[in-house]
DNA sequence: TTGTATGCGTTATCAG
DNA sequence: CTGATAACGCATACAA
């Protein structure tokens, strides 16, 4: 592999001026900047990005941990990340935590000791103490999906509250009563917020919903099948159940129709995240959009606009959900 | 952030004896090792990786190169890689090449200036030629599904012919004879074997079905509803219908349904992959496991033997598929 | 505008 | 076993 200096000696110039080309920041003169891409030409030179980080101290990488990385959620955001920052040159250096508190941590260490110059992190089970340390000691850091108390400006958030409330809302308006609802695990924060979103629509309803019909998930399909069966065996009746994901939405539409009740003919089903996968399922999902994409596009602009100052486009924090209607829901008579 | 002299005169030894103690393969005294340790401890040092990086001429990190970040089959195949690379200490970097020569070939001189000691591909749109001379020139390439004459060590195939053959025959042998096939693009080799292993099939039980029950498609869900309306205008009659991936077939089952077909009383589904989503679909896909997660595993595996020669795990470069049957197919009586 | 010299944090090659 | 010292490939003050 060519170096700069066998580049520098074949262009008959100083090593100092093929880095300026190279990096383009000073004026060099045209005569020499022509022999410099020429000579970089006839050795296919390409720079060494190590030595350029280790003397700029900049990777020019940024660092990507989500839960995992398959499934349709983080597929999405990944996606976004990755478009956005290999659009301004950078490299994305990506890890899984597994929703695990040491595996989180572990991760995070990982990129960290490869000097990433930020890192966009979707954790849950990491505490708000030690994101805020980890800003502070050096490493920036973004955080999707989550709300950290002094560190607002660095998290990308949608309104899950507003989901949740539109979810039920949706339901409300259209005459259902008996609604029953499928949260995710509580320990989540987007999870409780979802569930006050839902509790806030029953409200402003007036309506009273029985403890029975609320149940607790894990937000996979085989959770949504459990849910189900749990909300079929007890006695009050339901005519709608808002699930807090759509995986669990297809588990409880699945075991609806193994139970000989026709969707949305007998019960209206409501997912939530719109992943791909809801436009496929039977009948068509009826959803609460969770611009995951958008949202991963957004934490990579954040890097470029706080880390490398080469994006003009705002900075926005918070994302609103909306409603997708497909054929999962029916207005009661 | 400490570095290794602060921690050398700490500890009161050479800045060699250090380097010696944290990578472990040169003997140091009991005394200065301990002491080096709680120096280290003390200075809450961490290793520079970069400069690692650049004094070994290697980089602890392997570039990945998927079509798409998002999508089921890519996520299980990445979700492979990074497992079983973390597990050995090693970093990975992706990257998206969206099937496209240029992107492709972008995305892999990205990863090689980022000098990873080794690159895992998934691609489609780029040459043979290309690949070898990748290969030839410095950086070690395995190739996920895809054989390269030449570069076989180096491939993680799945034998796609035998899946295309599995598929047709387990419709043939419940007695279907009219059997449409719904393809990928022709240009992709995989496709291509698929669609081979299908002809066998065929050609097994002699059956011959007219060129009109044959369609070329995009291997996403549209491609499959348009590949079925296709169908459905042709005048031939058929009972099943052969898709080359479970996006496409999801498609088709919701395309017949939309004709009031019932699946599998009026037609037979048979997908390809078993991506996730196939389990939550109605009625379930019956289609051909495509162990994506495995093979990233093997190619992970593959650079651990080659490069890192940290794993003593036979590498195995072709996977059988196999049938998954659920409810999506049915037997002519 | 251009060249020189030094530093980035480690590894590795020597002597001792 | 240990300690100087030279790479590694590039960026960048500083000087010219």
């Amino acid at each position: 592999m060519a170096t700069i200096y066998q580049v520098s000696e074949l262009a008959g110039v100083s090593l100092a001026t093929v880095s300026r080309v190279m990096n383009g920041n000073t004026r060099v003169s045209e005569a020499k900047r022509t022999k410099v891409l020429e000579a970089m030409k006839e050795l296919n030179y390409r720079p060494n990005s190590i030595a350029q980080s280790l003397a700029s101290n900049c990777t020019n990488s940024v660092g990507l941990l989500v839960s995992e990385l398959y499934g349709p959620f983080f597929g999405e955001m990944m996606s976004g990340v990755e478009g956005e920052l290999r659009a301004a040159g950078k490299h994305v250096i990506v890890a899984a935590g597994h929703s695990d508190e040491a595996s989180e941590k572990d991760a995070i260490e990982f990129l960290i000791s490869r000097k990433c110059d930020a890192l966009i992190l979707h954790v849950d089970a990491v505490s708000d103490q030690y994101l805020l340390e980890l800003n502070q000691s050096g490493t920036p850091v973004v955080v999707i999906n989550r709300s950290i108390p002094g560190l607002m400006e660095n998290c990308i958030c949608l309104n899950n509250q507003l989901g949740g409330y539109l979810a039920t809302k949706t339901l409300l308006e259209m005459g259902h009563r008996k609604v029953a609802y499928v949260s995710g695990p509580m320990w989540k924060t987007d999870v409780r917020d979802r569930v006050a979103g839902h509790r806030r629509a029953l409200q402003e309803f007036d309506c009273v919903v029985p403890d029975s019909l609320f149940i607790e998930g894990d937000f996979h399909e085989e959770g949504g099948v459990k849910a189900m069966l749990q909300l079929l065996q007890q006695p009050e009746p339901f005519t709608a159940v808002v699930c807090a994901n759509d995986e669990m939405a297809c588990g409880v539409m699945n075991c609806a129709r193994d139970n000989n009740l026709d969707v949305p003919g007998d019960l209206s089903v409501m997912g939530f995240d719109n992943v791909i996968m809801s436009r496929y399922t039977f009948p068509h999902l009826t959803t609460i959009d969770f611009p995951s994409g958008e949202m991963g596009r957004m934490a990579a602009n954040w890097v470029r606009q706080h880390i490398y100052q080469d994006s003009k486009k705002p900075v926005q924090n918070l994302f609103e959900p909306t409603v997708v209607m497909r054929d999962s829901v029916r207005g009661l008579a």
